[in-house]
RNA sequence: GGGCGCGUAGCUCAGUGGGAGAGCGCUCGCUUCACACGCGAGAGGUCGCAGGUUCGAAACCCGCCGCGCCCACCA
């Protein structure tokens, strides 16, 4: 039995009133003539980014309540390197929490830092204009470079003159960065920079350093510290990576000092064997029970050590008999340290062996004349030639038992370094963790971790520290050690009493500023004074970011209003340094967290899944791609991204993005122009259910990106937009082009509402289309427009029977769904009429398509529809003839 | 050695207790009145392997395999 569907829609259900949204019932202002005819993607970055900086839609309403304000640490990026798709990539994700919070009414301060401090930039600067930084050399305030930068013979130059090329070269740096952003669209406040060698941040670098010498959280101390012996400087373990080397293990004959007897051990840096200051066996090792307790001599140089015993060593390695050394690795500062073993140093600061006073106290040798002979071969080569040398040497005496053996071992590097690290007993400045471990661990269990699983990268790194955190380097583009040291009367620098800057001298160049009650002639003179020669380790200022940004004790009122941050925003790789610093030095100054969460990103690979890295080539260069692409294109690509997770580079991604760029427009365009006057409620149930959805989906974005999932919002937020493209659109348009404004001016209102709803929600990820779209009919910047809210949705879509009304919407999609499909399947156009559509399904089913019949009917070209009940859906079509 | 994450269509990935999905790519069709930077359709999967819990598992539990990363060791 076939059943005609009755033709008219029915009449509107209940429905109640609320308050407008401000950007809804804008919507009811006179549209003006701004549609184009043909919208484009072109030149919107320029447009728009000029825009916004012209009406500061973007800047930092300070007046804000504190609990209105959102603030971000934003990573201050290495200037001195090049940006990489990585940037791009992380800051897109940043960007895309912030605009968001800024819709839903956070006053938002997005400050932008530039990390201009450290070796990078030194290096940079030495090259390009052949100076060397020299802090004995006294400032020269008309020093202008040389015009032709000679490499093979640098210029001494003080380290201000050094420091204020630094900040010359990184100016450029800066502005390029700038350019980027900008074009990437970051809803930055401009105004608001700052830099990690400018003078605020070294003010509050130093007064941060002097309140914790203050309290004893940071002492200076003489001890083997892990130093690189190319750039001659302490580095600190965060600093160090792993990296595979080949190497050989040397078994080698020590002789027992009370019986001649053998004693062997293994090593793979017999170079060090002339400071070797213990052997050491396992407690339980029955086989060096007889050696435990006595002594032993070394070969070539008869020196005597001790045999003692350690639950450390292990019995499997070697043969259970390990030698100690002042400094083979860290293992062996643990032992020198547990077992008060005496220090015999043969390394030098610059990686090659030192002359050592054989005969003096410390150096005995039961055979001196042979040891000065033996070490004299080593003496002044480096490590690598000393290594070759002395197997030679023990080949020769015949205490080399058998052939070295080939291993590759994990050897630690400084990350920045070519050579392996040594360790060298040297006198630096260290901020105490290992005493603030308990407190370091409550405070990531405090912090909100974005994606939760994070926090464990954290904790194995806290619960792994193995000493304070070394903060000295040896190095000039840094922010110095705000201190002095007393000269006495012999011309002895007095360490252990430093003379500290006052607070109001801040930021001091101790080289050059001279400490209160002294003169600059007493600089380096008996009775006089020496500046501390070092600088920090960059982490060391980059750790107080919230604190440069918020400009504490600078700006007392800011920094009220916006420490402790909200957010750091940073990729999962440097959570051993900047994330875990900035939570130790905000706990040591501030006594809190420095933010509420930490969001963190993962890395770009490229296609074969390696991490982009400019050594391996295959980097992209951010601005090329956005010229290519456009800047929403490459935010989607962005977007799509994860928190934490590692994203392949994928330009067809980017591709996707512009489409769904594009079909905004289009759809815009659709929807408004010479769109007939809205009525002052919607009347169809098909209207009724699209509104509805749109409220699950607000709310469904909005807990998304309260949970920093922009990624899932901006899926959840596409998905719906294309199946309302798709279906909804197509459904509606008969009512839209209807001349009756009973019929058109309800539908115009559906449109109105969703156009705008889906307008806003993309905002965040597609900042120029959408801001492009929104000034076709909105005042103002779509940006600064509220977040959809899900309640004032749902109230504007109410109805008397909303189950009913979705399933309509769903069922008659899908009957359409099926007309289209048998138009394919006949290869007939999407207009070809259908003289009978049959469709069958449930009765449930059914009754709801009732409700979306006529637009089923107009979509589908259908003439006569008919329903017969079935179990699912299924359609007849019968075609009309051509 | 310890830990974390991942393994779903050719590719990139969503799906975390009840129909195996999206986009891209591929194939076929369509000048459709917002859009050819478009529209419609189709093919394509033992959801890493094995066991368990459950009426029911891609999802939960146990084990294994593979990939990536972090930490430790590195005499």
């Amino acid at each position: 039995m076939h059943r005609p569907i009755a033709r008219r829609p029915r009449e509107a259900g209940a429905r109640g009133r609320c308050g407008y949204d401000p950007a809804l019932s804008s919507a009811s202002t006179p549209r003006p003539d701004g549609v184009p005819e043909r919208p484009s993607l072109e030149g919107l970055e320029q447009k728009w980014s000029a825009a916004w900086e012209r009406d500061g839609t973007y800047s930092f309403d300070r007046s804000a309540p504190r609990e209105r304000i959102f603030s971000i640490d934003t990573p201050p990026p290495t200037v001195s390197g090049s940006l990489h798709v990585g940037h791009v990539f992380s800051y897109t994700h940043t960007d895309a929490v912030a605009r968001y919070m800024r819709m839903k009414g956070r006053e938002v301060f997005y400050p932008m830092g530039w990390d201009d401090n450290g070796l990078p930039t030194e290096r940079r600067v030495q090259n390009h204009y052949g100076v060397r930084c020299d802090p004995s050399v006294p400032f020269d305030p008309s020093f202008e470079p040389p015009e032709q930068p000679s490499e093979k013979e640098p210029v001494s130059i003080s380290r201000p003159n050094f420091v204020e090329l630094c900040l010359r070269l990184t100016e450029s740096d800066e502005r390029a960065f700038e350019d980027l952003w900008r074009t990437l669209g970051l809803s930055v406040d401009w105004s608001m920079t700052y830099t990690t060698i400018g003078p605020i941040a070294q003010k509050i670098s130093q007064r941060s350093f002097l309140g914790l010498l203050a309290r004893g959280a940071a002492y200076q101390l003489e001890a083997p510290t892990l130093w690189d012996v190319d750039f001659q400087t302490a580095v600190a373990q965060a600093e160090l990576e792993d990296r595979e080397r080949p190497g050989a293990m040397h078994k080698v004959r020590f002789t027992s000092a009370r019986d001649g007897g053998e004693a062997l051990i293994e090593t793979t840096r017999p170079e060090l064997i002339p400071a070797c200051v213990a052997l050491l066996a396992h407690p339980d090792d029955e086989r060096h029970a007889g050696l435990v307790g006595g002594e032993a001599r070394t070969p070539l140089f008869g020196t005597t050590v001790p045999v003692l015993s350690h639950p450390l060593v292990e019995r499997e390695k070697g043969t259970g008999l390990v030698m100690v050394c002042t400094f083979g690795d860290l293992t062996d500062v643990t032992w020198w340290r547990e077992l008060s073993l005496p220090v015999r140093s043969v390394l030098a600061p610059d990686g090659r062996l030192a002359e050592v006073p054989w005969g003096s106290a410390g150096w005995e040798s039961a055979d001196l004349e042979r040891a000065r002979a033996s070490y004299g071969e080593l003496a002044g080569r480096s490590i690598n030639q000393a290594r070759r040398r002395i197997v030679e040497l023990l080949a020769e005496s015949g205490d080399l038992i058998g052939e070295p053996e080939p291993v590759n071992r994990a050897v630690k590097f400084y990350e920045k370094g070519d050579r392996p690290v040594e360790i060298i007993t040297s006198r630096q400045w260290f901020i105490r963790t290992i005493s603030q471990q308990q407190l370091l661990l409550d405070a990531g269990r405090e912090l909100r971790w974005h994606p939760p699983y994070m926090r464990a990268r954290y904790e194995d790194w806290v619960n792994g520290l193995n000493g304070d955190w070394c903060v000295s380097r040896q190095r000039f583009f840094g922010v110095p050690f705000p201190v002095w040291y007393p000269i006495d009367g012999d011309g002895n620098v007095i360490h252990s009493e430093p003379i500290v800057a006052s607070d109001s001298q801040l930021p001091v160049d101790p080289s050059t500023d001279v400490p209160e009650g002294y003169g600059a002639e007493q600089r380096g003179q008996p009775g006089g004074f020496a500046g501390d020669p070092d600088v920090m380790d960059t982490w060391a200022t980059s750790s107080l970011t919230p604190q440069i940004a918020g400009q504490a004790g600078v700006d007392e009122e800011l920094f009220a209003k916006v420490f402790p941050m909200d957010v750091r925003p940073q990729a999962h790789d440097i959570i051993r340094t900047w994330l875990f610093t900035t939570v130790l030095r905000s706990e040591l100054d501030e006594g809190e967290l420095p933010w509420g969460n930490a969001a963190i990103s993962g890395w770009v690979l490229d296609p074969d899944r390696k991490k982009m890295s400019k050594s391996k080539g295959n980097v992209v260069t951010p601005m090329h791609l956005l010229e290519e692409h456009g800047a929403d294109a490459v935010r989607y690509w962005a977007a799509s991204g994860r928190p934490g997770t590692d994203t392949a580079f994928e330009a067809q991604q980017m591709k996707v993005g512009r489409k769904l760029a594009v079909k905004l427009l289009n759809a815009s365009k659709f929807a408004l122009a010479d769109l007939p006057p809205q009525a002052e409620e919607l009347a169809h149930p098909l209207d009724r259910a699209m509104i509805a959805r749109l409220a699950a989906l607000a709310a469904e974005a909005e807990a998304s990106f309260e949970g920093y999932d922009y990624a899932r919002a901006l899926q959840r937020t596409e998905e719906s937009f294309w199946w309302y493209c798709d279906n909804y659109v197509e459904l509606v348009k008969g009512r839209r082009y209807d001349p009756s404004p009973e019929v058109s001016g309800p539908v115009s209102r559906a449109l109105r509402v969703s156009l705008s709803v889906f307008q806003r929600l993309l905002a965040p990820f597609l900042p120029f289309v959408c801001e492009e779209v929104w000034s076709w009919w909105q005042e103002g910047s779509v940006h600064r427009a509220r977040w959809p809210e899900a309640a004032e949705l749902a109230a504007e879509a109410l109805s008397a029977e909303p189950d009913r009304e979705e399933l309509a919407l769903e069922v008659t999609a899908a009957a359409l769904a099926e007309v289209r499909k048998a138009k394919s399947q006949a290869q007939r156009p999407m207009r070809a009429a259908v003289a009978r559509l049959i469709v069958r399904d449930t009765e449930e089913r059914l009754a709801a398509l009732e409700l979306g019949a006529g637009d089923l009917r107009q979509a589908g070209a259908v003439e006569v529809l008919q329903t017969e009940p079935g179990e699912e859906l299924a359609v007849e079509v019968e075609f009309a003839e051509e």
